[in-house]
RNA sequence: GGGCGGAUAGUUCAGCGGUAGAACGCUUGCCUUACAAGCAAGAAGUCACAGGUUCGAACCCUGUUUCGCCCA
């Protein structure tokens, strides 16, 4: 036996690169199809490719592969697909902000050589990301790894735009879009974040043209009036009715509109009255359309007021509101300006104040994909967890809205569609036209605008598999099995990913998607830049090492999907805990050659002490629980039950009392199997959550020979349980604490060793003196007996039916002896008479189930036995 | 305005019809040859409030208070 030199400390940072190393020599992440195996695939969500890992990636990037490392050791074909996402508005940005620092712009450049320029930024500083990764031990297959601008992927962005245009589902239109002034470009409506803000409500008269008066409307932006179209009242509003039909004068523009009749105004919002300009409202957009209303705009893509915005054009739209309050107001028409709060939309990704504004842009019709994509989480095909999350991906689609779908910027997909100068054709194909199919003439452009980035991650996980060829890895791999993600994008991408993989693959594009809490700070606030709170994970690491941040994380991650509120107490108990594995290791490799001992033969059931099997017993149980949890992706659970069963079982008891067997060369072989058997199913069981710990404490015990991240996950199949025996060791651990604590209730010194005395029924005290040895040492003590000794005095107590005695050496205080029991006494007694009561009731003995009558009843019989027992002792000493 | 979720030990959270649980923190005592990143013992809760259903409610139902999130 090769003693193993292990460090009292485990030292993270010595180990983790080395090993991380090693998994990738190996190729131990690498999946191929196999048809002897079943598959389990997970794709990850893809990180932009600016990004930097943050507290929210540790944690899903963390959940992810403690499912694929648990899948894998099960033995399933598992495959996680890693990747990066070309983040069309934030790369573009970033590089933006760059070429300005040089004194350059993008238009200056020109659109070739700007999209160079962000290839040259992606391959130098992008995808940082992914190598952060690696330091949380993500053990992704980085052979598949994509990208969603890679050329095979940018082929399905084609492929699936000329479907949906073919299926009639793509349109161009002018309407109304979220416009962000800063990006310079249409965002969809999920992109828009809504924010109360204090503003003010305008009270504007609107002369009728035919001088009979006037009629008031409120506003919260006068500047668009100036693109007014109309006036619009509820027709159930009776102060109304007589005016409607009748014209009014748009004050400063002097153009006269109709008043008209929408069901859509509120009749008890401001006056009722409400100015309709559908260039810059999305309400008044559609009441327009209803209407046949013209639809102007005054303010441009600038975010600036426009040609028709007659004398403030060119101010800021804010500029302008004052100016044409201040117009208003001279006319004599401005009735009153109250305070408002109302919401206001910003950009998700700048933050500027959104302008809808009236443009040409691509959308992508929902309503049908929508419909599909709910029946296939409604008939169970993609399973939602936590369910909570249910309704709120149902709720989405129920109430979808067409989605737009081009971006006005130049780092993207860029649209396939083609236009023929010459004869004016469009044409929409995946690679590009020389020639015009209907005139053959030669003058061909393409769309200038990009495809939002969602358009391109909504396909991937069927694109990063080669579709739209039917590659073997898309038909062994699709659908997939698992999704982790945060809630945030569960419309952004989860919804629409279901949509596109029941279109182009008609099937899920996975089973379950298991959605995750936010990480917050420990005071339960959300983690941002202007609270400086936020923790930086690769800082947890080199603190408290990967395995660490890991175990945090999912143990504080719960099944009914609870934000996460992380403290740096959590990470500090989860590097104990590590410490203690690694300690316990040591324990054992000083004690037993694991490797050897596991390769000889397993002890018989006869060779095995009790408390051997216990911890057998034990260990199946924490298999068998541990693995239930796996399976429904419980994990916070999961590792609790590890904690509970390498803390408080093995470490705090089985390891204890085998130092005593370990000290008989009869027993000792037994017992080092157990310690060797038990360890090695620990390393296993936990893998999934520690990987580095676990990992590197195998190569050290098995020199090398293989790795733990490929061996096969424990399995409880009863083959080691001793139940009667457990039960047993569980009696004697309870007497042990009892005995314990009688002796800390009264203060006897910790270093000296007394004597006790056992007296009750033969069979608790014959299990008590067969393991005499074992519990003297764990419980400190010099001798047990079984003999009353009338000269000595002792201090008494009970365990269950029987007495317990500590041989007094030093003096002790009776009356506080007393008073111990007496305070146990009422306990009892309070405890029994509650069971009395309620067993006293004919209704509860008549309708409770039996063995909740029965188990009252043992309970009952058991607390007066101690009672009595208790008692007798009082009635002795007065 | 509509919807969802939370309120359980000092803290963070499990439990979700049959005797209130864990971790951390706290108190007391210990350097017991794996571990002081440790060991042993202990204290600690009207399960937000009010009704109801039930033999029995932290758990189910109704309402209230309160905190948070999402959508409009």
């Amino acid at each position: 036996m090769t003693p193993i030199e292990l460090d009292p400390l485990y030292d993270a940072t010595k180990h983790e690169e080395q090993v991380y190393n090693l998994w990738v020599s190996q190729a131990a992440f690498h999946s191929e199809p196999n048809p002897d195996k079943t598959p389990f695939v997970v794709m990850m969500p893809p990180p932009n490719v600016t990004g930097y890992l943050h507290i929210g990636h540790a944690l899903n990037m963390t959940l992810q592969d403690i499912a694929v490392r648990y899948k894998r050791m099960k033995g399933f074909e598992t495959l996680w697909l890693p990747g990066m996402d070309h983040a069309g508005i934030a790369t573009q940005a970033v590089v933006e902000r760059q070429l300005k620092e040089q004194g350059l712009t993008k238009e200056g450049l020109g659109r070739e050589e700007f999209v160079k320029r962000i290839w040259e930024w992606k391959d130098r500083y992008g995808g940082i990301i992914l190598s952060q990764l690696k330091k949380l031990g993500v053990s992704a297959d980085w052979d598949r790894q994509r990208f969603t601008l890679d050329e095979p992927y940018e082929r399905a962005v084609k492929t699936a735009f000329v479907h949906y245009y073919d299926k009639g589902l793509l349109y161009k239109g002018q309407r109304i879009t979220n416009w962000c002034p800063h990006c310079h470009t249409a965002i969809s409506d999920i992109e828009v974040t809504y924010a109360n803000e204090k503003g003010h409500l305008w009270y504007v008269r609107y002369p009728f043209a035919d001088g009979s008066g006037f009629v008031t409307i409120a506003t919260t932006r006068p500047e668009t009036i100036l693109a007014d179209a109309a006036v619009a009242v509820n027709p159930a509003d009776p102060r109304y009715t007589s005016i409607i039909g009748k014209e009014v004068i748009v004050p400063v523009a002097n153009r006269n509109v109709p008043i008209i009749a929408d069901e859509a105004v509120l009749i008890d919002f401001g006056t009722g009255a409400l100015k309709i300009t559908p260039g810059h409202d999305p309400t008044d957009f559609e009441v327009g359309e209803r209407h046949n209303l013209p639809s102007m705009a005054v303010i441009g893509l600038d975010g600036l007021m426009n040609d028709n915005a007659l004398h403030f054009r060119g101010m800021t739209a804010l500029a302008a509101r004052d100016r044409i309050v201040a117009e208003i107001d001279a006319l004599g028409l401005l009735e009153k300006v109250e305070p408002y709060e109302h919401s206001v939309g910003h950009c998700s990704r700048c933050n500027s104040i959104i302008e809808p504004i009236v443009t040409d842009q691509w959308y992508l019709r929902m309503k049908e994909l929508a419909a599909r994509a709910l029946r296939a989480e409604r008939d169970g095909k993609v399973e939602v967890l936590p369910v909570k999350w249910r309704k709120v991906y149902e709720g989405w689609l129920e109430n979808i809205n067409d989605w737009c779908v081009s971006r006005q910027l130049w780092w993207g997909h860029r649209i396939p569609v083609y236009h023929c100068e010459d004869c004016d054709e469009t044409i929409v194909a995946v690679d590009a036209p020389q020639t015009c199919p209907t005139c053959g003439g030669t003058h061909i452009t393409q769309e200038s605008d990009v495809l939002d980035t969602w358009f391109s991650s909504a396909l991937w996980p069927f694109a990063t598999l080669g579709w739209p060829e039917q590659t073997p890895a898309l038909r062994y791999y699709y659908p997939t099995s698992l999704l982790i993600t945060g809630y945030d994008i569960i419309f952004f991408w989860v919804a629409r990913m279901v949509m596109s993989g029941l279109e182009f693959m008609d099937d899920v594009p996975f089973h379950t998607v298991f959605i995750t809490g936010l990480v917050r700070d420990e005071q339960g606030r959300k983690m941002s830049k202007s609270l400086k709170n936020q923790v930086d994970p690769l800082d947890l690491i080199s603190t408290y090492g990967t395995d660490a941040l890991r175990f945090t994380m999912a143990s504080l991650s719960t099944y009914g999907g609870q934000d996460i509120l992380l403290s740096e107490q959590k990470l500090l108990s989860s590097r104990n805990f590590i410490n203690k594995l690694w300690n316990a290791t040591r324990f054992v490799a000083t004690n037993v050659d694991v490797a050897g001992a596991l390769a000889g033969t397993r002890p018989s059931s006869d060779e095995l002490g009790l408390f051997d099997r216990w911890i057998l017993t034990r260990l199946e149980g924490a298999t068998h629980d541990v693995t239930a949890k796996m399976d429904i992706y419980d994990f916070g659970e999961a590792s609790h039950l590890l904690y509970e069963f390498v803390w408080g079982d093995f470490c705090d008891w089985y390891i204890e009392l085998s130092k005593i067997p370990l000290r008989d060369e009869v027993k000792a072989p037994a017992t080092r199997w157990v310690l060797a058997y038990v360890l090695e199913n620990i390393l296993r069981l936990l893998h999934p959550f520690v990987p580095f710990v676990t990992e590197t404490i195998t190569q050290q015990l098995y020199n090398g020979d293989h790795l733990i991240m490929t061996a096969a996950y424990p399995e409880a199949d009863g083959m080691l349980t001793y139940e009667k025996d457990a039960a047993q060791a569980d009696f004697l651990i309870g007497f042990i604490k009892a005995v314990r604590n009688l002796k800390a209730v009264f203060g006897l010194p910790p270093t000296e060793k007394q004597s006790i005395l056992v007296l009750g029924q033969t069979d608790d005290v014959g299990a008590i003196m067969a393991n005499a040895e074992a519990i003297k040492f764990v419980g400190r003590f010099a001798d047990i007996g079984t003999e009353l000794d009338p000269a000595q005095r002792y201090i008494k107590g009970a365990y269950g039916t029987m007495q317990m005695m500590i041989l007094a050496k030093s003096d002790f205080d009776v009356e506080a002896e007393l008073k111990v029991v007496r305070n146990k006494l009422e306990l009892l007694h309070a405890e029994a008479v509650k069971i009395e009561s309620r067993l006293n009731n004919q209704d509860f003995v008549a309708r409770a189930p039996a063995d909740v009558v029965d188990k009252d009843t043992q309970k009952l019989e058991d607390l007066k036995a101690e009672e009595r027992l208790l008692s007798d002792f009082l009635n002795k000493q007065g």
